[in-house]
DNA sequence: GACTTAATTATGTACATACATGTTCTCTAA
DNA sequence: TTAGAGAACATGTATGTACATAATTAAGTC
């Protein structure tokens, strides 16, 4: 990596890693101890620990103590998603953004949408509906319930100016995030906004924030036929 | 969190967190150094650094050498995705998990295929098809090509048995894993073993495995309606 | 023999220190 | 004024040590 006079600690997951991909280690194994690790690659035994422990991030080794580290069975497929906002998103591609604020008002949520809450007794919220737009085409529709008792000032903002995303994430820092995603068919409103058949197979990323045991906003955003969404890698090559 | 006689760095971590979101820093402003929030909170500075790495990698704030920790402009939404073997994920619904082979054969990639494979000279490859059923009724079905190259056992191995991606999952092991989301109609093909109407909304797990620079298999994953993809939460609250 | 208790052990955490690595800033020379 | 060399600086990495924690194993007791 760097140089070899001393070892880093990606190197010795790096060599860790390969002892598995070349099956020395085979799935249920045990590692040896750290401290054995240390010795034979001669290195401190808290840089096979920072190693070990990427490789348990992601997903390959488990760690016990006592029990030791062991190659995982049923190594899962961990990947990391970004889902940055909309406007990032679309200008990155070299694309032009555009926004529309389609409908607002301050209404009692769905039941569908308190389940989701987890919110026992439903309160007014303020629902956003907008669009984003790439190349002056539509490219996501968003329809969004936002927590007044979370986020009050947002009836303050005018949301023709400003997306209701990008005010919130400014403004309205989150702690727990819930991401969803599923394909459904496109129905006469997304349809007619997305200026698509009905009918038509559509990803949806559905995304509650929270702040807290608090729902601050849950969105909708039913993306345009083509869209994806791909993931950065996580297991082993995480960094460059 | 334990005892607080001396400071965890997820103590550290989540100090530092609560002040971002009480906008003490507010997006765009420099953190103070490492050293002098050690000193402040009384821990050593490589306890602080811990803690900032956490909220680095969760997309929280921004760290640059000499340059200081700024919290981040545009917080992406950053959330891990676990793709398990399909067999667990059905399992662990508490449904039954079935599988059948639907077909198998050497054949020359489609160009479609060889693009993503970054493949210059498409060699043969075994394409297999499968379906995975849960309590009985199709749940996914696969579309998977196989690099001969990176896996000659796969001929040897009895696919009405094992699928193909257990058998993979456990005897190649990969360096990188590139997914991609999407959602299209269902084709006829699709329609007809999932037992669905044609042109129904399927969500589509695309996926690519490599060793290296090599690629092992590239799967499409046609999931039943109703399907959705969850993720486990990246920022903040990692941990317990 | 079954249960409880204690010793053992491998990983986990915290700390102090020394040095490495990039950035940024500053000072100097053309 | 500008370009370039170099100092200053904040984060990054590696190490050694001491102790904490959890899980297993062994010993001891009824």
């Amino acid at each position: 990596m760097t140089h070899g006079v001393r070892l880093s600690w990606k190197e010795v997951r790096d060599h860790i890693q390969s002892g598995i991909l070349d099956r020395t280690y085979a799935p249920g194994d045990k590692l040896p101890r750290d401290a054995d690790i240390a010795a034979k690659l001669g290195c401190a035994r808290s840089t096979v620990q920072r190693a070990m422990n990427d490789l348990s991030e992601a997903g390959l080794v488990e760690r016990k103590r006592k029990g030791g580290t062991h190659v995982r069975m049923d190594p899962v497929t961990r990947a990391v998603v970004d889902i940055p906002i909309t406007r990032q998103e679309v200008e990155q591609r070299g694309r032009i953004y555009g926004y529309e604020l389609l409908g607002k008002k301050i209404c009692r949520p769905l039941r569908e949408i308190t389940g989701k809450l987890e919110d026992s007794e439903p309160k007014d919220m303020l629902r956003v509906k907008a669009l984003h737009l790439a190349d002056h085409r539509p490219h996501i529709y968003e329809d969004r319930w936002i927590s007044i008792q979370s986020a009050p000032e947002i009836l303050t903002v005018d949301l023709t100016r400003e997306s209701a995303n990008e005010w919130l994430v400014r403004n309205k820092p989150y702690t727990r995030c819930d991401l969803r995603f599923y394909a459904i068919p496109a129905h006469a409103e997304v349809a007619k906004v997305l200026e698509i058949e009905m009918g038509s197979a559509l990803l949806v990323i559905e995304r509650i924030t929270w702040n807290g045991s608090k729902p601050i906003t849950l969105v909708k955003a039913y993306t345009a036929p083509g869209y994806e969404i791909l993931t950065s890698n996580y297991a082993g090559g995480l960094e460059k």
